[in-house]
DNA sequence: TGATATTGTTGATCCTCGTCAATGCGTTGA
DNA sequence: TCAACGCATTGACGAGGATCAACAATATCA
C-alpha cells in the first residue's frame, strides 16, 4: 500500500513524533512503509525479531502474551496514535507480546534504524518514549496486583469502567461502550475464561448495571461498578 | 549519615550513572543525601510524592504493591546498584509501589532536580534508564502472565529458579539461595498467601527437589524445577 | 535461663473459578 | 429455506487455593 507521510498524518501529534522537524519527518518516511491488516490479523509476534515500530494510523490492535496452553492476556489496546514495539527494540530482545488487529486496521512500520538518530536530536520524542514505558509498566504493575488478589467480579467492574473511559460515549440516560470486544476478547482483558466472564455479565445485567445495545455494552451504574471494582476511597 | 561520593563508588558502574564525567557527579553529590536503613524499614511509601530517585549502595530492597486489604505483591527485589523510583520520575506521579529495606541497608536518594540536565548531557545514561525501564516492563508483563495463568506451584518452582539466578551458590551437589527470606516474602513473591506456599515447599520438600539450610533454601534439582515451572522448551 | 513473641507448619473447611458439556441464537452461504 | 457455523449462555462438577484455627519450632529478650 502508498505509504502514508508523517508530514500532515493526523494522528502524529499523540505519538513521540509529535514535534520532529520536517526533514526529521522525511528521514523517517524513507524508513517506512504503510499497511493494512484485517480484523484477526498478526502484526507481529511473541519471540519474533524485532525490526522496528508499529504506529496505529487507523484501527485497534490488541496486543497480548500466550501461554503454551493457549491462553491470552490482553495487556494493552493500541489506539490510533499509539505505537508498539518499542520495548522489544530497547531491550534488543524478540517482541515480548504478539499484536492483532481488532478491527480493519492501516498500520506505519517504522524500521529500527532510524530511531537511534532520531532520539539522539530530539530530545522531547525521548522523553515522549521514555514516559510511554514509565506509563506502561505503571499499568502492568496495577494489572499484575488485581489479577493476584482481585476477584473476577471486581476486575470486570473494573475493566468495564476503564473501558469507558476509553470507548465510553453517553447515551441516553447510560453510557455505551463503542467498542466491539468479543466475550472471549473481554476474558482476555481480565485473565479469566470466557464462561466466567458471561457468568459476571449475566450477574450485572440481572443487578440492572449493564445491558446490551446491539454489538455494545451499555453502563447503566457506573457509581455502583465503581464500588465493586473497589475504587472506593 | 555522611554522604557517599559517586565518584568511586563501586556501584556506580552498574548503575544509570556508570559512565559520567566527574563534573556530573560532583553535581549529582550536592543533590545527594546517603541514609541508612533497618531491616524492615520502608523507604518510600506507594501513592506518596516522588522526589528523587533512590540508588542502593548496600543491602536489598523489597518493591510492592499492596491492597486495600493488606495483600502485597513483591514487585521487584533490588540489589546494590539498583535504582528505585525513576518510574514516579517520569510519569510525575506518586510512587507506584512501596520500597521496604530486606536487610540492613545503605541507600542515596538523588534529588530529582538534578535529573533533567543529567539526561540531557548524557546520552548513555539515558539510554541506561531507558532500557531498565523497558526491562521492568518486560519482566512485569511475565509476571501478569504467569499469576493470571500459571498455579501456585509452577510460580514457586518458577521463582526458587529465578532466585537462583540471582542469588544462588553452589553447596556440595546443590545451590544454595544466598538470600534471607522469610515465607511470607516468598508468599508475596508469588502473589500467594503463606499458608499456600508453605504446602508447596513441604511437597517439594518429600519429592527431593529442596531442603533447608539454616535459613536458607539448598536447590537439590533445578532440572526437575524448571520442569515444573513449564520452562521446557 | 525461662517467658514471650514471631515465624513456620499442618489440618479442616469453604468458595471461587476452570472445565466439560449442552443448548440457544444470529449469521452466512449453498 | 435449511444447514452449518461461530458466538453467547447456562448447568453440573471438581480442583485449587484462601481462610480460619491450632500447634510446633525458633528467635528475642529480660
Amino acid at each position: 500500500m502508498k505509504m502514508i507521510p508523517c508530514e500532515g498524518c493526523h494522528v502524529r501529534e499523540r505519538t513521540a513524533f509529535a514535534e520532529l522537524e520536517p526533514e526529521m519527518l522525511d528521514r523517517i518516511d524513507g524508513a517506512k512503509q504503510t499497511r493494512k491488516y484485517k480484523k484477526g490479523q498478526v502484526i507481529f509476534y511473541e519471540d519474533n525479531p524485532a525490526f522496528g515500530l508499529y504506529c496505529i494510523y487507523s484501527g485497534k490492535v490488541k496486543l497480548y502474551k500466550s501461554t503454551a496452553e493457549g491462553k491470552r492476556l490482553t495487556l494493552q489496546i493500541a489506539d490510533p496514535g499509539d505505537q508498539l514495539g518499542h520495548l522489544a527494540l530497547f531491550t534488543g530482545q524478540p517482541y515480548s507480546a504478539t499484536g492483532e488487529a481488532l478491527e480493519d486496521s492501516t498500520i506505519c512500520f517504522v524500521d529500527r534504524r532510524c530511531l537511534p538518530t532520531l532520539m539522539e536530536k530530539n530530545p522531547q520524542a525521548t522523553w515522549a518514549i521514555i514516559n510511554g514505558l514509565a506509563q506502561g509498566l505503571s499499568i502492568t504493575r496495577d494489572r499484575a496486583t488485581d489479577i493476584a488478589y482481585r476477584s473476577v467480579r471486581e476486575r470486570v467492574a473494573g475493566m468495564l469502567l476503564q473501558l469507558k473511559a476509553k470507548y465510553g460515549r453517553q447515551d441516553g440516560d447510560a453510557v455505551r461502550l463503542d467498542i466491539a470486544l468479543s466475550r472471549e476478547d473481554l476474558a482476555e482483558l481480565i485473565g479469566a475464561t470466557k464462561e466466567t466472564l458471561v457468568r459476571v455479565l449475566s450477574d450485572f445485567r440481572q443487578e440492572q448495571l449493564i445491558a446490551d445495545k446491539g454489538p455494545n455494552l451499555l453502563l447503566l451504574s457506573p457509581e455502583k461498578l465503581a464500588k465493586i471494582a473497589g475504587y472506593l476511597d
